[in-house]
DNA sequence: GGGTTATGTCGCAGGAGTGTCGCAGGTAGG
DNA sequence: CCTACCTGCGACACTCCTGCGACATAACCC
């Protein structure tokens, strides 16, 4: 599963460090240089985990934490040059969930990252299962069933039909599944996605010429019946 | 509410200092002096978060800290004159949910020990008995029972048969496994899982070629059966 | 209809994921 | 010092996945 960390930090070279780290580690990035922008992108991408500075152009770190606190549940690490006690006390309360001041040492800052992620997994057994007609996902165990029995699929299957019942019938384009399941880097040729879509259809549609649960929007993409 | 935090920390003048400020703060305190002392109050008294010290008279902090983790969900903060981030690392990854360095700021690490509390105020599931099937295991003497016969295993084998009954059928990956029981430091080959399990299989299961109890979930890791 | 583009269909080869097992260094206990 | 066991590692076999390419078909536009 790919984790999606935020970083919203408006120092150029700061940025590519945690940037590269990320990467390094796995992780899709996200990026931010106001608290503005950062709560926008939070909204609309959901991140794993976000990464906040406290001097920030305009709004201030803190009421960001606020702001991101006020709707969301996401761990937030604060990575701040501020190295007052008194200004930890502050973050932790405003809702941080660490806070780590610069110079941060990397390899510690990833610890505490993944840290972050084990505790915000857990919960993922109180998250209900995905269903679609017929069709039912169970997270936890990664199986998918079909009228009680389970068909097997495999890991990419899984998750793509994850993001497509997770959108709950909206349409989903080619590029937002390679970026979500795939992940960046492999794009590669579009034509994947219809490949897993076809075998998909194998599996789960009674008939797979003629898809009633996994279709086809033509120019936009793909969605599940409403 | 009255939160129990317990402090394991064998240096009389430390823990009298921590006693103090937390009981301020409205806390009930336990104090242990060594690990083992430590593991036997968490599981009578079940507190609300557990402070630990690395550098313990006897078995180490981190192996206290891993203890903890196989059979509970305790927030644990380390609480330590280690430094360097190496040993951070290692201290979360081997459970720790925070890690904070002597000489610390009280103001600062009561709030890391709200911040833990904020979190784990969600509900617990409760104390399981570790069984699966014709499994069965016991904590307290680290034993395995097979339709009550005792089975033979190793220290590490055990971790992860109760990682993995502790997941109640979820499937577990081995970065996951790696990180629970080894603790990543040693993270080398991935494989090192893959054969532990083998060799799990071939004491736990009837026919290890066909397992029945503990399934392999191809792309996503291993799980007991439900 | 004819041309064009988007999507469906399917087989293949390389590769990733996993099971299996033996080996050797390490460790604890006698 | 010896022994037994644990444990990480590597090698090999095998299955299944998966990206790709090639062609077929359907939808769209003029």
């Amino acid at each position: 599963m790919i984790r999606t960390v935020m970083v919203v930090e408006d120092d150029d070279a700061i940025r590519m460090v945690l940037r590269t780290n990320l990467e390094d580690e796995g992780y899709r990035v996200l990026e931010a240089t106001t608290a503005e922008q950062g709560l926008l992108i939070v909204q609309d991408e959901q991140p794993d985990v976000v990464l906040v500075d406290l001097r920030l152009p305009g709004i201030h770190g803190l009421d960001l934490v606020r702001s991101l606190r006020a709707t969301s549940q996401v761990p937030i690490i604060i990575v701040t040059a501020q190295t007052d006690s008194h200004d930890v006390v502050a973050g932790l309360e405003a809702g941080a969930d660490d806070y780590v001041t610069k110079p941060f040492v990397a390899k510690e800052l990833m610890a505490r990252i993944r840290t972050q992620l084990r505790r915000s997994a857990q919960p993922e057994e109180g998250g209900e299962d995905l269903t679609c007609g017929p069709i039912e996902l169970h997270p936890d165990t990664a199986e998918v069933m079909r009228n009680g029995e389970q068909v097997p699929v495999s890991r990419i299957e899984f998750f793509v039909l994850a993001e497509l019942i997770g959108a709950k019938g909206r349409v989903l384009s080619r590029d937002h599944l390679l970026r979500k399941v795939w992940g960046y880097g492999n794009a590669g040729d579009g034509r994947v996605v219809d490949n897993l879509i076809y075998r998909l259809r194998n599996k789960i549609e009674e008939d797979p010429a003629n898809p009633e649960l996994l279709l086809t929007v033509r120019g936009f993409g793909y969605r599940m019946k409403a």
